[in-house]
DNA sequence: GTAATTTGATTGTTGAACAATGCGAACTGT
DNA sequence: ACAGTTCGCATTGTTCAACAATCAAATTAC
């Protein structure tokens, strides 16, 4: 049977967050509650707890009298998702001290997603790269803001799933995340600063591109 | 086009979340499902949905098998906010044009504090200042940005519900507030954003004595 | 072919039920 | 008295069943 502990709903909304993320529930698809409280093995008043959780995180939609769907990313999405991203992960660059501990986790990603691209893994590519920014982003020491940078990954994870060639998506980053963490840690963090918005700018015009070509 | 009828979870939310702030639920107080239930007339079902989400904002807490608190804000939490706020605040006037629609928002903040001063209504005064700084956070055109903001606002103002004197802590920034936005309104970002560095800086000094104060 | 109506299915909300858990009071042995 | 243990009780965790409200589609009427 299901194990307890950290609550059914938490662990209810973790296992459907990866749905989502993962593509297997993909964008606009309908969750019936009686359907997927059956699949899931919860009751439909449990699930209703996971679907406010998951609601507030952005990965759904609630519409009034017609039940969630899987949320849709538009390009309103992705243009509100790197305006956040500058105006977070810059400054955040811009006033690190180069000898903080996250800077290991920035390395740590670096190494993940080379040894990603040997294997050519491109889904782990795309973790690892997503793990750097959370790490950049861990250099504030701001729970509140590292809680909600994962949610805005989770986000952008689901947008990334409607695009196709995950390579050309996260393969000309890896190298410019090394030159960001070699800047930081060299003690260049407006070096640093500045070569993240050329990155995030270029991303963005990059992902726009290919949600056009969706259209 | 017909406004969504709220959902009777929200609409609870809502009306737990300003007794909450409000201070008729003190930080630390149990919510004990079965009663709360009864006394907002809603289902222990309903209840526990609107739980999740005011946990998820950081309002309550939830212990498994105990309960759920008002959470109790500590100097970490204070800490963390002003953090974030110095993260969020300052790049968006910096980078503001100055003719943004929401600048007028800020001249409407400022209006109102004057006139709460004026009619020493230091609640109000509080609640116009907080006004304030939202519409900073609107300058960055950024939803994600301005719902992260409202929950950390929501957040600050239970921690300063559990201070007293609130003349003292909302009085001195009144005519501050107007300067920011005289430098911003003549085009001059940069000095705004210095200024509210210095700003927040010395509300954070003063705001962490008051607790000290209490401990 | 379009408008109105009925029908069917799903969500919104409630109440009751029962197991699991934790707190505090009663009980024990010294 | 007193420390430690046991037990009862209130509360949370979770499920289930029921019913009203609402929407979407099928059907009927014009």
């Amino acid at each position: 049977m299901v194990i307890d502990p950290p609550g059914l709903a938490e662990e209810t909304a973790s296992r459907l967050r990866s749905d989502i993320i993962g593509g297997r529930l993909p964008p606009g698809h309908r969750l019936s509650e009686t359907r997927l409280a059956a699949d899931l093995g919860v009751s439909r008043n449990t699930l209703r707890e996971v679907f406010r959780l998951l609601t507030r995180e952005g990965l759904l939609k609630h519409t009034p009298n017609r039940g969630v769907f899987v949320a849709v990313p538009s390009m309103a999405t992705i243009v509100d998702i790197y305006r956040v991203r500058r105006l977070i992960e810059v400054p955040a660059l811009a006033h690190a001290w180069p000898r903080h501990e996250a800077v290991a986790l920035m390395r740590v990603a670096v190494e993940k997603a080379r040894a990603a691209r040997e294997a050519q893994d491109w889904r782990s590519v795309g973790s690892a790269n997503m793990e750097f920014h959370a790490a950049i982003v861990a250099l504030t020491d701001s729970v509140r803001l590292q809680v909600f940078f994962a949610q805005i990954i989770a986000e952008l994870r689901l947008a990334f799933g409607l695009l196709d060639s995950p390579e050309r998506l996260h393969e000309p980053y890896i190298d410019r995340n090394a030159e960001v963490l070699d800047l930081l840690a060299s003690g260049d963090q407006a070096g640093a600063a500045a070569m993240m918005t050329r990155y995030l700018d270029e991303s963005e015009r990059v992902v726009l591109a290919a949600f056009a070509r969706l259209g």
